[in-house]
DNA sequence: TTATATAATTGTAATCATTACAGATTACAA
DNA sequence: TTGTAATCTGTAATGATTACAATTATATAA
């Protein structure tokens, strides 16, 4: 899949964020790679693209485009920070024997709960953990 | 509140733990502080009581206590790793003022998904992140 | 009881992810 | 063109967690 530079440029002039090229590679990458990946992921993988880049720039940008809502973040396990690019709310799916991330659909929104009175609510994730169907094949 | 130890004796006892002093020290701590304390928080109220207690025993208690079922991570915020006593089904808030992370409770087992055919869900979890009351009065 | 083996605990060192920071580079406006 | 601010980079610092080896405690067998 290809993406227009003008369309990542949009985005991020959207958000008033200034489109720098490490900017723009970096949301193309997120746009085009949504395997919920790592910083060391995103690292190792534009690396090869681009050599000059560096982690900090990484971590960098990716805190500003979460101040900016253009990700969010998926911490599902406590020792690995993921980023996702789709913001719309649907849940995550962890394996436990290949460690794979899986999205699915929820109805999130429409949860009832209790205990909540007078809360803002400002965000909501829901994270499921067990065995992927490819696992049970194998 | 006061607890016997020989209910926590028995309830680790009864997930083939071996009893030790610290790790009733510890059940006891969790038990009797529900605020989903971090290692750290643990470490420092127990090494008041406890001089010699090891950081490092509180890990591979914690560690030993979720094979077993007997505590729950809450990996709501990427930076910190805390635990919960209280396994049944319910839903964390982190207030995003305060920090404080309150319980709500959640229909959770009955959530609507789509997405998960031929997936064996083990374990759920539902975060919440927003502004507690007692912030918004304040 | 005593000797021995096993398990648990401890403290330090190593690891890893993330952030802090200062210098270099780039973008942009006067 | 020049100066200023923003961005990027690389290294060092930080902090949480784990690895590991030595010590201590516990359980078992003679």
């Amino acid at each position: 899949m290809k993406h227009h530079i003008e369309n990542l440029t949009e985005k991020l002039l959207s958000r008033n964020i200034k489109p720098s090229y490490q900017r723009i590679k970096i949301l193309e990458y997120l746009t085009d790679n949504c395997t919920h990946p790592t910083v060391d992921k995103i690292f190792c993988d534009l690396h090869k693209e681009i050599p000059t880049l560096s982690k900090t720039t990484i971590y960098n940008t990716l805190n500003l485009f979460l101040e900016a809502n253009l990700v969010r973040v998926i911490t599902i396990e406590d020792n690995e920070t993921r980023y996702d690019i789709d913001t719309t709310n649907h849940g995550h799916f962890k394996c436990q024997n290949c460690g794979e991330i899986y999205d699915f659909e929820a109805d999130i929104e429409n949860i009832k709960v209790d205990g909540l009175n007078n809360f803002i609510i400002n965000d909501k994730s829901l994270y499921f953990k067990g065995i992927c169907g490819k696992c049970q094949s194998a």
